[in-house]
DNA sequence: CTGAAAGCGCTTACAG
DNA sequence: CTGAAAGCGCTTACAG
């Protein structure tokens, strides 16, 4: 029996089999290799030849096949995303920065959720990267800060950005997000409405951005002539109800401090919380300021004053420099932390 | 000059080549078919040869190369997750149900949001399948009720699952949320409360869960001898904003309604923000119940009564779906909407 | 500046 | 039940 006729198949475009590098190379009248040069912008190319493999590279409307490429560079084409960061507004805008930044590179983001406190965290990691060859990872708070995820990079020969409050690593490893420039800016703000006594709730000790947070709050509250009295320092765990037990122990005390600014805007709604609960009015008795701007800032009663972080824009960045790409001629004020001001900070009450 | 001696390194774990399928051949004493065989679970191994290389492959701590296996198979080992959902904890809470199904299994999840709206989102969305070979996707709503892109993927032979409200395909593309029992239960709730003017804002016509929640709130409201007035019916776009404007609109209508059922929690967020404006207390004076149980519902005040869809399990669900492993063994009962009393909803008062 | 050969680590036919 | 050959679509040395 005669194979059928195909031509009801070469009427659809679907089946049409994708060119390969062999396609090219024929049609462009050159080898592979040559080909494989113009892929990976070699130098080594006479540019008439470039011109004419382009042009049959355009027409064809060829990407060569990662994973062939990845199989014979002995690296894949994927850029991981290791974090456990629990807020899904930072998780999301960090995704949405690094596929930003990545646009047109022919990188693939995967997302590799962890726990640092799992014993087989390490090991974990470890298989992640080695059976997918990972091409480079962008490690965020608080796996960022852990040196021994660092440390495993380097020894497996993967390459890796940090994104931290602060400088933990070479420049080339490195994306701040400068959390104490947010402390500043939330000092300024209470300091400016006329408040003295203010309270701060910390996050846990074990993150860095909760220090920086804290350590840029204290001293620009210094430099408006302010302390920062440990009687209203208080330390929570970044959760709304470490917030509500921090803010009703703060509020409890006497003299009631008349502003708290929480560390970021779990806790905030949390002092929210316990403000209405011990009949407070926000922000008449009581001023807040939180950190992160996240959705939830501006959907509490009142509206959150809040520090924001430019979350995309760091995976942004985080993945240029991972890819080799960074331009350092934009604008840097961008990915600084600022301050929005809403509904829930007021001048102190004459 | 003499090589150095490696010895330094060989006291180190870390340079180590990793083993490949011809190591365990070699070592089993079998070809490396045979170890291929094994690793894709073939029933054509006789069991002692298959424990004798799955010894090997134990010892060695050996997994197949991903791109290797992917660039001969003719499809990769990646799983990706399409969505244009805006919001934030249902991209994550499904991620992570994605990344529970497919665990242990050698997939990865690679992220692909996009934008329905785009003129280039069906070219977009097949260049990204089609470069990157994927084995499947899952897609979420809305995109998940677009037929060009349930058609794509027939066209390019890539596995597909969709996660809907209500069956859209064939049972193997799809999972269903059924929602419109979610809406159910949100009428039971308030009828059992002995409301009666129920107000009702839904989400864009554009959206299946919105009319599914609908009716299935209508639905269980005429079983409890309760009629939806057109007059309180008010379509939001399952925004904040569109629930502050819409529930503003409901309470200024006489008599005003004692209940309002939100299609999703961020217009629900709306519509206490829109109630506190108009001097209402809630739950004194109004009733409110949204849908979803995102992170947001228990941060608000008062905390929401809402309707909690298992995004997390759904999304498990799905890929088991995908990679043909569902058991269908399971309780079915956790994958369905169930409803969470807080503290936004009260008896109606005498 | 360009190319022929060998190989990356697997799998698909095809034999036996 | 098992294996030798060829090939997936690229790149890395190595020549010229």
């Amino acid at each position: 029996m005669k194979k059928a006729p195909r031509a009801p198949d070469d009427a659809l475009e679907t089946p049409r089999r994708r060119p390969t590098i062999n396609d090219i190379a024929r049609l462009a009248g050159v080898s592979k290799k040559t080909v494989s040069r113009v892929i990976n912008a070699s130098p080594f190319v006479r540019s008439d030849t470039r011109d004419r493999i382009q042009a049959v590279i355009a027409e064809l409307g060829y990407a060569p096949d990662p994973q062939a490429r990845g199989l014979a560079y002995g690296r894949s084409f994927l850029i991981g995303l290791v974090y456990d960061n629990p807020n899904p507004q930072y998780v999301v805008n960090m995704q949405l920065g690094l596929l930003d930044g990545m646009k047109g590179s022919g990188f693939e983001l995967v997302v590799h959720p962890c726990d640092r406190e799992s014993p087989t965290f390490l090991e974990d990691l470890r298989a992640f990267i080695e059976r997918q060859r990972l091409f480079g990872v962008v490690l965020t708070p608080s796996v960022s800060e852990d040196e021994r995820a660092a440390k495993l990079m380097s020894d497996i020969g993967c390459a890796y950005v940090r994104v931290a409050s602060v400088s933990l690593d070479t420049p080339e490893h490195m994306i701040e997000t400068r959390d104490r420039l947010g402390g500043r800016e939330a000092a300024r703000h209470l300091a400016e409405l006329g408040h003295t006594r203010i309270g701060f709730i910390s996050g846990p000790a074990s993150f860095r951005s909760s220090h920086e947070r804290r350590s840029g709050f204290e001293e620009a509250l210094n430099e408006h002539g302010l302390t920062l009295s440990r009687t209203y320092v208080a330390e929570g765990a970044y959760t709304f109800d470490s917030g509500v037990e921090r803010g009703r122990e703060l509020l409890a005390i006497e003299p009631r401090p008349t502003a708290i600014f929480a560390a970021n805007d779990e806790m905030a709604a949390g002092v929210l919380q316990a403000a209405r609960q011990a009949g407070l009015r926000i922000p008449e008795d009581l001023s807040v300021v939180g950190f992160d701007d996240f959705q939830i800032a501006s959907r509490l009663w009142p509206a959150l004053t809040t520090v924001r972080t430019p979350t995309r824009e760091i995976g942004r960045l985080a993945v240029e420099r991972l890819l080799g790409r960074d331009d350092d001629v934009r604008d840097p004020k961008n990915r600084l932390p600022s301050l929005v001001v809403r509904d829930s900070t007021a001048p102190l009450k004459g």
